[in-house]
This record gives C-alpha cells, sequence and structure tokens, in this order.
DNA sequence: CTCCTTGCAAATCTTTTGCAAGTTT
DNA sequence: AAACTTGCAAAAGATTTGCAAGGAG
C-alpha cells in the first residue's frame, strides 16, 4: 500500500515540484503532528530538531506551496498566526473546529455538518460553494466541569 | 428614537469607557461603511479624512475597545488583516461570509443557518458555543454568469 | 548549462507598547 | 491630584523577498 508521504510526492510532481529533502522534512512533521493546528514557527522548530541546517524562510515556502496544492488547509484561529492542518485523504470539505475560550483547547469535527446549509445558500444566493470554514467560540466540556465545581465550593 | 451612536455610547458608559472625539469618529466611520468588512488600516484612511490628528495607535485601541464591547466583531478572511464588523443590533449571533475566490466580492448572509448545526455540537461535543465565524469561498452569480458567457464564445 | 530550490539577511507589513503630554472629573 | 486617553515613535511579531550559492536533470 501507497503511503500518504508516496502520494503526496505524486501531487507535487504533478505540479512540477520535486519533494527535496526540505520539504519532505516538513511534511513528515505535518504527518506527525495532525492534530496539532501548528504554526509556522511551530513547524519550523520541529523540522529544526531533525534538520537543524533547514531556514525558516524554507519552511514558509514550503507551506505555502502545500496550501496551494490543498495538501493543508491554512486557517486562522484570530491570534496573530496563521495555522496549517493537514487535508484529510479522500476528504471533500475541510473539517471543522471547537475553540475552548476558557483554555484555549481546539477540537476538531470531521463530520460534515454543513451539506443542508450549503444547499440553502448554493440554492438561495446562488453561490457555488468550493471550500467553507466553520469555527465555533465556546466553553468545552472540560472547563463546563470546572465552572460547576467551582459554582459549588464557593 | 435613540440613535445607533448613543446607544453605543451607553454601551460604553456602562463599561466606564468614554465616547471620546477619536472613538466617535471612528465609530462614525464603521457606521458609515457597514457593509464594506474594513481593515484598521482602512478605518484609519477614513477617519484621518475627516480627523487628520488623530493617530494609527488610537484607531486600534479603539477597534480592540469595541471587538471587547461586542459592538463589532473582528474577523480574519485569510488574508494578512484583521476585519472589524459591526454587530447588527439585536442579532444573537455573528453573520456569516461568502466570499469569491474570482472576484474578491463578500457577501453578508445575515441569517441564522446554524441553529441545528449548534444544537447537534452542543449535544454531541458537550461544547457550550458562544460564537460562530463561518465562511463560504466559492464563486458568486455574477463570476459564475462571465464563466458561461466565455463558455460559450470560446 | 538551465531551472529550481535553499539559506541567510534584510525588508515589509500589521499590530502593540512605552511614554510624555493632554483631558476629564 | 487621580484616572483615563491620546499621539508619536519605537518595538515586536509574522511573513515575504532579494540574492548569491547549491543541486538536479
Amino acid at each position: 500500500m501507497e503511503s500518504r508521504i508516496e502520494r503526496i510526492k505524486k501531487q507535487l510532481h504533478s505540479a512540477s515540484y520535486k519533494l527535496t529533502p526540505q520539504r519532505e522534512a516538513t511534511v513528515r512533521v505535518l504527518l506527525e503532528h495532525e492534530e496539532d493546528h501548528l504554526s509556522a514557527e511551530d513547524v519550523y522548530l520541529l523540522v529544526k530538531e531533525k534538520s537543524p541546517e533547514i531556514g525558516l524562510a524554507t519552511v514558509y515556502r514550503t507551506l505555502e506551496l502545500l496550501t496551494e496544492l490543498k495538501v493543508v488547509d491554512k486557517i486562522n484561529f484570530g491570534d496573530g498566526v496563521s495555522r496549517f492542518d493537514l487535508r484529510k485523504e479522500g476528504a471533500a470539505h475541510f473539517h471543522h473546529h471547537l475553540i475552548c475560550i476558557e483554555c484555549g483547547a481546539v477540537e476538531e469535527i470531521q463530520d460534515d455538518l454543513l451539506e443542508d446549509v450549503e444547499k440553502i445558500v448554493e440554492r438561495d444566493w446562488r453561490f457555488k460553494i468550493k471550500d467553507h470554514r466553520l469555527i465555533f467560540h465556546g466553553i468545552c466540556w472540560k472547563c463546563q466541569e470546572k465552572t460547576d465545581i467551582n459554582k459549588k465550593t464557593d
């Protein structure tokens, strides 16, 4: 069976790009931290652990390239940095995020919750949807429990 | 009847802030460009037209303050800048956006399309939703028509 | 050789901050 | 006077770019 990195390599090749060692190191970090919503800086630091000679600009250039090829999705949670999420293979749509405003935890929702909403938007606004971004801000269950406990003891 | 700016003034006062001339000038620009998704820089330039003595830092500080009071919502469309949208009065939730990837047009959707989705998220993920951001990227009807015409003449 | 890619440093862009001066109460 | 607010300039942080050098075909 073909590995994930092999397939990404092919995606690069079919767009006339090479999978250089630097690009491979970057992709590997993304694969190893799929759930982590890394910033460019985060990726850079992790890449550097194994390949100290790689420069920050190269990481930025690679992430830009991967975004262009839709291997990753660039997301912005409202803090000043862009974050990069590997697109799940075969995923027609980008997944959604829950951000806890108390503890900052980010949870992913893979379910496509927007099917019905998208039908409405395409019909009523005559808008051909290509991609979406859905983020909920709120309080995760862990923080809800913390608050409940505090209320009892206060 | 009470003006929009009067109500914003009260919101400021109830949080112990003043509606200084600088803040008023900034709010007025936002009111006059409700549909425009202005960046901080945009707001600054428009404010400067009428009040040239106002500094960029003050505009940033005012926008931050208004965001905190939920008079405006800070949004990020993925280009490097934050944009500021006046929150509709009485709107329980933030409105949604359609961004055309051909012409860059941004359309607003005021309808709350997410009621059902939010119920599911609150129930299945035990997540208490406080706010949301929903952006669709795609092709607006105008650009769809352009493409259709080109196909015919090609 | 030619084209692509990289590393480094410098540049750019957005946003924040320190601080002295001005305002309001 | 005490607290808040402002303008300016400097600082900070994220990202991009110029360029000379390295590497693959």
